[in-house]
RNA sequence: CGGGGCGUGGCGCAGCCUGGUAGCGCGACGGUUUUGGGUACCGUAGGCCGGAGGUUCGAAUCCUCUCGCCCCGACCA
């Protein structure tokens, strides 16, 4: 976390109860609008019990972790942890996309038909797509996807082979009106989804901007925690030639798939990579197309029969995201064109991305529980370390507990200070079902040997050492994490 | 949209079949107790039983309609 990691370290000990308020001006790596939190002061309603609604495990540890609550099939409201988890993810998404090239915009939620009118899509899409009527009975709809506003949008600004490539993105709600919404923000109607659209001279051009994204959606998941393995796809109603889907592996998921163990061997780890190189792009996408990965949609037993027996792999996955390339499919139609360096006025090639933002919580939390609760990744954990003081209202711990508390704030860490007066036992468990990596546990007899306790939520594994040194060694495991921010030194 | 199920204090449920004036656990609040893995005890507050209509002296309970939610299937980021 650079600038505020090695900035300063006014360390209020002196006064340890005023010291973590205090602003140090925006760090890196936090909550836009948050401050040192205490869980006395919070908002965190969670259950003790499972909610009869929540059938899978993602969706009970959401509803009972206090992040999200039902208002209606599939719509829900995201309560201050789960926002904090969202806004996580959305970060991510937007700091890989800015490392890629491409550049956000956001368009509103509500459209007007006509738009769908011309891409034919309007009668098209069926009752999935929500459709309302203004006060002067003009038929607007929600949007379910963006290709024909961003077509739009193109169509009447760039006119010039000159202003290509490029690639628009936006993270923005999404409503499809499912018949049967289900388990929880993994397949919600009203959702949050990173949809990108690339707008190129050639077919060439736009088959390096589909493998751009190839990897840098490769970076996005791996830095979420998560294996999501692209697989070749059907396109659906967005139609195209080229599709991918990446999809993690998760007995819940909705897909089936079927693929080679090598597959999963593979990581782009934190590679260099220069995106403007098509010859580098498409070596990524050949690595991790090279074995078989197909979802039912698309699976061939007799190309599959073909791997050694003893590395085919049947498998549910869950769908976090997908890739196309559809050539002038909406341009034709909507007049989407430049003029090319021969003066000639052509389509562009177009292709579009999508992440599903709000679902890949669901995802990420199938992927990483036990029966106690979530387990979160470092890259998305709504806050960076617990702090548990055993002893609330014993002047030591207090004291001790605040000290941590404004350290690990000076390093730009973000610590969530159960400072209720409640039994350890109950500590424990909201901490480890909200599922924070990283917990200090503060009690008056390790304080006494001047030890606390830092603990792995992942491992269970806890080692005493002093507060300074938990601090240090909190820093030392979020200091990679945070290096992978972009653009850096920001 | 087909099939199944459920709506009773914040959450989880019982009561419904065999109508008689609503109960348990958790949680909340107050107190005592306790303090290294959801402590124990005492007390308090909180529900026109999803809604509408009907049958009846009387409806959470029986009947009709309606709204909502969940599960399986077909469909989807």
């Amino acid at each position: 976390m650079q600038g505020g990691a090695q900035a300063h370290r006014c360390r209020p000990r002196g006064d340890p109860l005023t010291g973590p308020g205090k602003s140090r001006g925006p760090v890196r790596g936090r909550f836009p609008w948050g401050r040192p939190m205490r869980l006395s002061r919070y908002f965190l309603p969670v259950l003790k019990e499972n909610p009869s609604e929540a059938q899978i495990v993602s969706h009970r540890l959401m509803l009972r972790a206090g992040m999200i609550k039902q208002q209606a099939a599939g719509i829900y409201s995201w309560l201050p942890l789960g926002l904090k988890v969202l806004k996580r993810i959305e970060q991510i998404v937007h700091e890989e996309q800015a490392r890629a090239g491409h550049i956000p915009l956001l368009m509103p939620t509500l459209q007007p038909a006509d738009l769908w009118r011309e891409s034919g899509r309007y009668d098209d899409y069926g009752e999935e797509m929500l459709r309302v009527t203004d006060r002067h009975k003009r038929e607007m709809l929600y949007g379910p996807t963006n290709e024909e506003m961003i077509t739009d949008i193109f169509r009447g600004n760039v006119n010039s082979y000159k202003d290509l490539p490029l690639t628009l993105y936006q993270i923005q709600w999404k409503f499809r009106d499912e018949i049967r919404p289900r388990f929880g923000v993994m397949r919600g109607r009203e959702f949050l989804m990173k949809d990108g659209y690339n707008f190129d001279l050639t077919k060439e051009d736009a088959l390096h901007a589909y493998n751009r994204h190839l990897v840098s959606y490769l970076r996005t998941y791996e830095r979420m925690g998560l294996q999501a393995i692209p697989m070749r796809a059907d396109s659906g109603p967005i139609g195209g030639e080229d599709t991918h889907e990446f999809l993690v592996l998760a007995d819940t998921g909705e897909s089936e798939v079927f693929y080679d163990s090598e597959i999963t061997d593979l990581r782009f780890g934190d590679r260099a990579i220069d995106y403007d190189d098509p010859a580098a792009c498409r070596a990524v996408l050949e690595e991790f197309t090279s074995r078989y990965a197909r979802t039912d949609e698309t699976h061939d037993e007799a190309v599959f029969n073909q791997i050694p027996e003893e590395r085919r792999r049947s498998a549910r996955g869950i769908e976090v995201g997908q890739i196309f390339y559809f050539g002038t499919k909406y341009s034709e139609p909507m007049g989407a064109t430049v003029v090319g360096p021969d003066g000639a006025r052509v389509p562009v090639h177009m292709g579009s991305h999508g992440i599903g933002v709000s679902r890949l919580l669901g995802a990420i939390i199938e992927a990483s529980h036990d029966e106690r609760g979530i387990i979160w990744p470092e890259g998305v954990t709504p806050f960076h370390v617990g702090l548990v003081n055993l002893k609330q209202g014993d002047a030591s711990t207090d004291s001790a507990c605040a000290a941590i508390e404004a350290e690990l704030q000076a390093r730009g860490i973000e610590v969530l200070y159960h400072d209720r007066d409640e039994r350890a036992g109950a500590k424990f468990a909201t901490m480890d079902l909200i599922g924070l990596p990283w917990r200090i546990t503060v009690g008056p007899r390790g304080l006494a040997n001047n030890v606390v306790e830092l603990t792995s939520r992942r491992t269970g594994e806890s080692v005493e050492m002093s507060p300074q040194d938990a601090v240090a060694r909190v820093a030392e495991v979020y200091a990679p994490v945070f290096a992978q921010s972009w653009p850096a030194g920001r």
